[in-house]
DNA sequence: CCGAATAATGGGTCCACACCTATTATTTGC
DNA sequence: GCAAATAATAGGTGTGGACCCATTATTCGG
């Protein structure tokens, strides 16, 4: 009786959409122990790994709304994990810099986030998530590249 | 520079969540043309696989609350999507039965999806893109069951 | 040097979704 | 027969996300 309707389950964009909705939602449950939201870890990694930015930056490298960015960024820097600063070269730019605090919670989301994965393919085998891993990577290669073909450079 | 931060791709649940959300906002691009929403969809999915349900019943095998299926039915009826009536056994139930209308409109949105999925998967080959929906399979039913375990027959 | 472009920001809107409560009609169990 | 349970329903609430516009400060281009 509580069975899904087949005809949802063999349309492969319902599937992902809703595996994609699990991981989402029990991503955001880890984040929001720590008061954060997506954004927020994406802003981090952005800053982990490529160093400062540009507020102009993260929004195109991510996608977002640079209004957007500017709350993201508040709630980062009201938290102590990001550094804000004036551009001296151009005073109308604010430099989003990193904080150590920034590296320990991101190490420690990705962390749960890990956790997060072991819970939800647990019926995968280690080589299958390998795959899937490989596959879902060429898909979001593929979509983003469609997106920036469509989106000229807000 | 538009790259994406290496941090969150090696994320298995992140990857999955996006791919997940674009595969759910085309579909519900393509539901949208027709004043459809993804639980539309679902409702009439599960009536035409299944036949008649009450609505009680539609709530607990979609995982959606009570009231908000009403809404939806509401929105079905009105399309004329489907027919709903007191069941004279108990006159406090409703039952919702699929129309011929139904059965069309789900075979457009199925066949709409079936475009979403062929725009969406272009990088996978058609094994690769059958592994995937294995895989989903598994892991769509492993949280289906786990939520079932914790959430005790709402 | 002045008008146009650019960066950040504040202050919104809109939407889908999830969730919750109270009420009404009806049926069931004792 | 009556209290408790059940089904549907109306009418909320809160949240995250996407998006949009006007304003201000600053820089750039001719």
């Amino acid at each position: 009786m509580n069975e899904t309707p087949p005809s949802l389950l063999e349309l492969r964009p319902y599937l992902l959409s809703k595996t994609g909705k699990a991981a989402r939602n029990r991503v955001a449950e880890r984040l929001a122990e720590r008061d954060l939201r997506l954004w927020h870890m994406a802003v981090l990694a952005a800053l982990v790994d490529f160093g400062p930015h540009v507020q102009r930056e993260l929004a195109s490298r991510l996608a977002i709304d640079r209004s957007d960015v500017v709350k993201v960024v508040d709630d980062l820097a009201v938290a102590g994990l990001v550094d804000r600063a004036r551009d001296a070269d151009d005073r109308r730019r604010v430099t989003v810099t990193p904080t150590p605090a920034s590296r320990s919670v991101l190490a420690e989301i990705q962390s749960d986030t890990r956790n997060v994965q072991e819970d939800l393919l647990a019926p995968l085998t280690e080589d299958e998530r390998t795959q899937l891993e490989d596959m879902l990577r060429r898909v979001y290669a593929h979509i983003n590249h469609e997106a920036d073909g469509q989106r000229p450079s807000r």
